[in-house]
This record gives structure tokens, sequence and C-alpha cells, in this order.
RNA sequence: GCGGGUGUAGUUCAAUGGCAGAACACCAGCUUCCCAAGCUGGAUACGAGGGUUCGAUUCCCUUCACCCGCUCCA
């Protein structure tokens, strides 16, 4: 675990001395748990999001895009359940001062806790001398609510009526969209949408560098499908994420599936997948995939009175879709490609490099231009522009070939274009691979084609 | 939020109740030119606030952040 925990603080090192990551607010002595993107992670992860959206969304056949708004009715959170059954009822042991969730400990005493006021609650565990399961004692503080949604307000005054949320999933203004969306797409089921964007969630317990934040990134798909054909949906969906995280390179024994046990479900599920990633810290969940049957179509139906029902043309049918989600964490799955490219290479002659073998199509650069000499700047710098029309790509003219490499091995860049003192006559470059270090000439007008075959994935 | 630990340059580490050092990294110049070469010069740090003191990076208090546990999730 010790040599694990370093591997994580190199990474985190890396991250921020390259321009990937900084922490967030630094000069004021940070803020807990916020991290910023730089230069390099907010390439980073744009293509880790593009890579989403063109498997998810451009090369579907089933599924449209979506931007829905971070700000929502009020009313969203009470139909979805985060405003009632969000909130947890939490509790610290005094004498070993753990703290626990009420609720399960009463249900772990064999009562049912549901729809209880905390008074019910301390009462039962009073009354039934639930124990602290740390230390045995039965000695609690007063159950404390836990709402894990970001409150603020709509208007200039803090007024409560005005109260709103940040949302703490995407999904749901996927849910409320379903009828403009059926209806302006004019699909028919099964079909998917596609969304991208921030959440907020007040956890207990952040960390991890950007495992766990509390302003984070989803990508989530909510696809609808014809009840009864859920469990065919989410099974073809499972494969669909797997394989996509291995086409972007993440080693596949580092991944695992796990399925949810029963007791485990959340009370909208029916089955539950999560995909892992073997992390420096541990096992952690990258995707989750989930049956939600018709649970959230007909909370919206009940609490807005609208009708969400799908008529169904080959059937004459008219019925409450199920959905299949598949939810993947944005910065969970860019640590993840960070954790799984992060590399130590021991070279012939002691020497050593770091190797960042991210998938081209992910690394910030795609390519960098070196001028063998500063003398060779002006017809190098001239390649450089050409390809930027096309490609992110760095520029490097400081310190001797080798460093530059090495400088470009640290960020993932997959090719070096190196322009030296033969390439005005013979209008050639020498392209270097990354992973191989093996040097290949190539004439200057191929270059876009030679990138290009890289990106794809 | 609770318990434990840690905070000195970008990184890794020193030293000190009295001008805070090094290595690597970085920048500039010279040199070299296809895998971290060399030489010269340079910039950069005591997490923040308060207290004790003639004087605090050092001692005390508070706070902030990070790491490890408890707990939750994408």
């Amino acid at each position: 675990m010790d040599n694990l925990q370093k591997t994580m603080d190199k990474i985190v090192a890396l991250c921020k001395g390259r321009g990937f990551v900084y922490p967030g607010s630094e000069i004021y002595g940070g803020l807990s748990n916020s991290w910023d993107y730089g230069p390099l992670g907010v390439e980073f992860k744009n293509n880790v999001k593009n890579a989403w959206r063109k498997k998810f969304v451009q090369e579907s056949p089933y599924n449209v895009g979506l931007d829905a708004a971070i700000l929502m009715n009020p009313e969203t959170w009470v139909a979805s359940g985060h405003v009632g059954g969000f909130s947890d009822p939490l509790m610290d042991c005094k004498q070993c001062r753990t703290r626990h969730r009420a609720d399960q400990l009463i249900e772990a005493a064999g009562g049912n806790p549901a729809g209880w006021t905390f008074d019910q609650m301390s009462a039962y565990i009073r009354d039934n001398h639930v124990v602290c399961p740390v230390c045995g004692a039965c000695d609690f503080t007063d159950i404390r609510k836990f709402n894990l949604m970001f409150k603020t307000y709509q208007g200039v005054t803090e007024d409560a009526k005005n109260e709103i949320y940040l949302r703490p999933e995407t999904a749901q203004g996927i849910f409320v969209n379903f009828a403009n969306i059926q209806r302006t797409t004019r699909r028919k089921l099964p079909f998917g949408v596609a969304q991208v964007g921030k959440s907020f969630r007040n956890e207990i317990t952040p960390g991890n560098f950007i495992f766990r934040i509390r302003e984070f990134e989803q990508m989530e798909l909510e696809f609808f499908v014809k009840p009864g054909t859920d469990l065919e949906w989410f099974t073809y969906w499972r494969k669909y994420c797997h394989d996509f995280l291995l086409s972007l390179g993440l080693r596949d024994e580092n991944l695992r599936l796990r399925d949810h046990e029963k007791e485990e479900l959340s009370h909208y599920s029916k089955a539950t997948t999560d995909i892992e990633f073997l992390f420096p810290f541990g096992w952690g969940e990258l995707w989750g995939i989930a049956d939600r049957t018709d649970f959230d179509l007909t909370q919206h139906i009940n609490h807005s009175g609208k009708d969400l029902s799908y008529f169904d043309p080959d059937t004459n049918e008219r019925y409450v879709p199920y959905v299949v989600e598949p939810s993947l964490g944005a910065d969970r799955v860019a640590l993840a490609f960070l954790c799984d490219a992060y590399d130590e290479e021991q070279l012939e002659g002691g020497d050593s490099r770091v190797v960042l073998r991210l998938h081209p199509a992910l690394a910030p650069y795609k390519a960098c231009v070196l001028p063998l000499s500063k003398k060779l700047s002006e017809p190098a710098l001239k390649v450089h522009d050409a390809l930027s029309k096309h490609f992110m790509i760095d520029y490097d003219e400081s310190g001797s070939i080798g460093k530059r490499y090495r400088r470009q091995d640290e960020i993932g860049t997959p090719l070096c274009i190196t322009y030296d003192f033969d390439s005005d006559a013979d209008g050639c470059v020498t392209v270097r691979d990354r992973d191989t270090m093996q040097q290949q000439r190539v004439r200057i007008e191929e270059l876009p084609a030679r990138i290009e075959k890289e990106l794809v994935f």
C-alpha cells in the first residue's frame, strides 16, 4: 500500500507540475476537495468527453444529445426522491466517535424506519438498545440531517421561497425532457439521450484526488426501452461500455464488472452492474449501469401531471418506457486513464523515463514539433503552424533533443516531429514514437495523415 | 464531521529562537545536435492568522489544506 500511495502521489505531483490538475483556489489556502484542470488537463478531459460523445452519440444509431440546465424546478428533486430520500439521518457514537446512519442501524436491528421522523428513529434506538457496531455502546448523538444536495437561491433576495438546488445528477434533466426529445426527433423506442455535465453532491467524505469530488462531471445515457426488453438492453450497454474503455487502452486486468447484490440496489433500480477500475488506492467505481425501470418517468408523471407515456405505433400500445442508465464519472474515468497510462520505464544504462502511455485520442497534444537546432526554428514553426490547423500540436526548442523527447513522454504526446538539417532539402522530418522510441522519415505533407492514423479507436 | 498523521522553492530533502541551503526541474546565454551532456548566469519556499519574544520558519494557540481510517457515491 505504501508503494501504491507513492504511485498516487507521483501522479498527483505530475498533474500539478505539468498543468493537468491544480489544487483549487490554491493562493487562498485552497478549498477542500476542489481541483482545477490546467492547460493540459482541460485538453485531456475534453478528449475523454469527446471520445464518449463519439461512441455514444455520433457512432450510435440509437442516441441523441442534450445539455440540460444545472438549475431545475425544485419539484424535480421531490419527484426524483432526492429531497426526501437523500437526506441521510446521521449520528455519531459518543464512545468511539464513529459515524453511523440511523436508518441502517435500525434496519440491521430488524426495524423498518421508512418514513419515520428522527424522533421516532431515536426512540427506537433507545428503546431497543441498538448498539454501535464498532464498539458496542449505546450512546449516540442526536440524529442530524445530512442533505447531499447543494442549495442556493434564485433571485437576488436570499428568501427561502426562492431556494433551489444544484443538480445532484444529470439524469433528471433528461427525464423531464423525454417527451420533448421524443417528439422533436421523431424517435421510436428504443432510443437514448446522452448528456455530459456537472453535478454537485455534498459528499460526507470526498477524497482520493479527483476520484470523489463534490463538484463533478457525469457522462450519462438514459436509454428508453419497451418494458420487458430492459434486461436485454442492460446486457447490451454493459458490454458496449466495457468495450469503450478497452478501446481507449485501459488494461483489462485493471477492470472488473461487479453486479450489485439485491440488498445493495438503490430504491429505483432492478439491476445494477458497476464497472470498476483498480486504482492505486484500490478498486473504485467508474461506471454504474442500472436498470431504472419506469421509476423516474412514473415519478415525473405523478408529480407534474403530464403524460410522459409513449405510444408504440408498431403495436398500438401506450406504455411508460423502462430506462437503462449507464452513468460514467468523467473525472473518475480521466483519473483511471492517467493511472493506467502512468509508467516509469527503466532504460539500458540505468536511465529511466516517465511515460504517460495515453491513447493518442486522449493525449493533450497529438504531436510536438522540435527543431533539431534553434537555427531551424523558422521552418520548424511553419510545420507546427500548418499542423495546428488540424490538431493540438506543441512546439519546443529549448534544451537537447533527448530532453525534449522526455518532456513530451511525460505528458503523453504520442509523436515527436523533428525538423533537421536535411529537412529543407528532402522535405522530410523524423517522426519518433513515444512507446517504441522508433524513428521514421516522413514527408511533411504526409504528416496530417500520419497523425490522424494514431487517433482512431 | 470524528480520530491519527503531514505542511520549508515546481519536486525531493536539509538546517536554524538572529541573512533559510542543496539536488533535480525551470528561465536566459554559450555550446552540442536524434533520446535527461557540459559551462556561465538567474528567478522561486518556511500553508494562513494570532500570541510569547528585542527578534519566531523554529515555542504556544487557532485556522486551512492534504494523506490514512469511519461513512457515502458517478
